[in-house]
DNA sequence: CTAATTCAGGAACGATTGTTCCGTATTTTT
DNA sequence: AAAAATACGGAACAATCGTTCCTGAATTAG
């Protein structure tokens, strides 16, 4: 019947969350997208809609894709405290890594968007209330378990973990390439579990 | 010899940074400026240069203000922890009064703009240096005094205090409102003090 | 082969971008 | 009162914005 599409929609996706992530939604043109993403303007429009459709989409996978890596990884984990180390070791070693430091896409679209533009406020939203239920089933299997205090309880450990993701996050984005800052917040915030 | 000028200039970048704060850089258009500062596109730009000035000299002064009230605040204290109590309590009273959630001006610009924009870097960076160092010094202070936990060091809180900031305000500009969030979060932060 | 479909490329759209310039009004100093 | 200086409002600028549309080539199914 028809031609079949010569480029995979997953992996423009992709290409297309790096582009946003690295210069945000106002900063990136729709040349850029063109230039970047390896399809013909019109391709683009016919797949995705419009900018603001594809910026959604892409971060949309960007969220599924961070919370498995999240999920699977404390749901597996035999030592919750072990867990969260690996989580936050690896944002560490992305910030310091990271030629040009993106930060967090999830974090970088709370800021310039999410008051703006209600769908990426939903998203948004609904990424931290995820996180969050997600770290609180840890914290209380780790709590269950011994592995972490009790002196806290697991939603206020849940928040606390969160919210220092964040600001590691921001602190990766404005460039700190200091890893003992880094490691001085982990410390600190482990002092807790 | 000649007119005098009919707006006063700080009165100007204090319109600047609210504008600036709530849109930020790309998504505040000169025309926007025009309308909200309540001067002529002509007097804009022969008093100011051109948007990128204007923003920084915004920002400057942002940051300014906002290191006077930390530092008079510290430095004038006689217990440190009340005093970091009332900075961080005003934080989220802020956050949860703002009908607009502007979050905080110097946060929302590093994620914005830190990495494409040397000059912005440079405040971003500035900022981070000071805020940390009149953290360190308050901590020291509190810890000779008895009134701060010296089971982590100095530097170690002082970064991890400026983490959580960053992290509230983070959380305020994607909108968060329920009170019961921050205050979780500011809990397990003075559990370490 | 034919018909149907969708690709790629690029011209073109009106709207908006940041910025400049000009003519006029206004104020201050001599 | 005259002259110098500068603020003012608004027209106008080229450039870029996101988006649409058209053309022709490519590929598939019948």
């Amino acid at each position: 019947m028809a031609r079949t599409k010569e480029f995979n929609e997953e992996q423009v996706l992709d290409k297309a969350i790096e582009i946003f992530w690295h210069k945000g939604y106002n900063g990136t043109s729709a040349q850029d997208l063109v230039t970047h993403l390896g399809l013909s303007r019109s391709s683009l429009y016919d797949t995705f809609g419009d900018k603001q459709k594809l910026f959604s989409m892409a971060l949309k996978r960007y969220q599924k894709q961070g919370q498995d890596y999240v999920k699977n990884l404390l749901e597996e984990a035999v030592d919750i405290k072990a867990a969260l180390t690996v989580i936050f070791k690896q944002a560490v070693l992305e910030s310091l890594e990271d030629r040009i430091t993106k930060g967090c896409f999830m974090v970088n679209s709370s800021v310039e968007l999410a008051m703006h533009d209600e769908e990426i406020a939903k998203i948004v939203n609904d990424n931290r209330q995820t996180m969050q239920a997600v770290f609180l089933r840890a914290v209380k299997k780790g709590q269950e378990a011994g592995q972490i205090s009790v002196q806290q309880n697991a939603r206020t450990l849940a928040r606390f973990i969160f919210n220092n993701y964040t600001g590691i996050r921001v602190l990766a984005r404005s460039g700190e390439k200091d890893k003992q800052v880094y490691d001085d917040i982990l410390k600190a915030l482990f002092s807790l579990f």
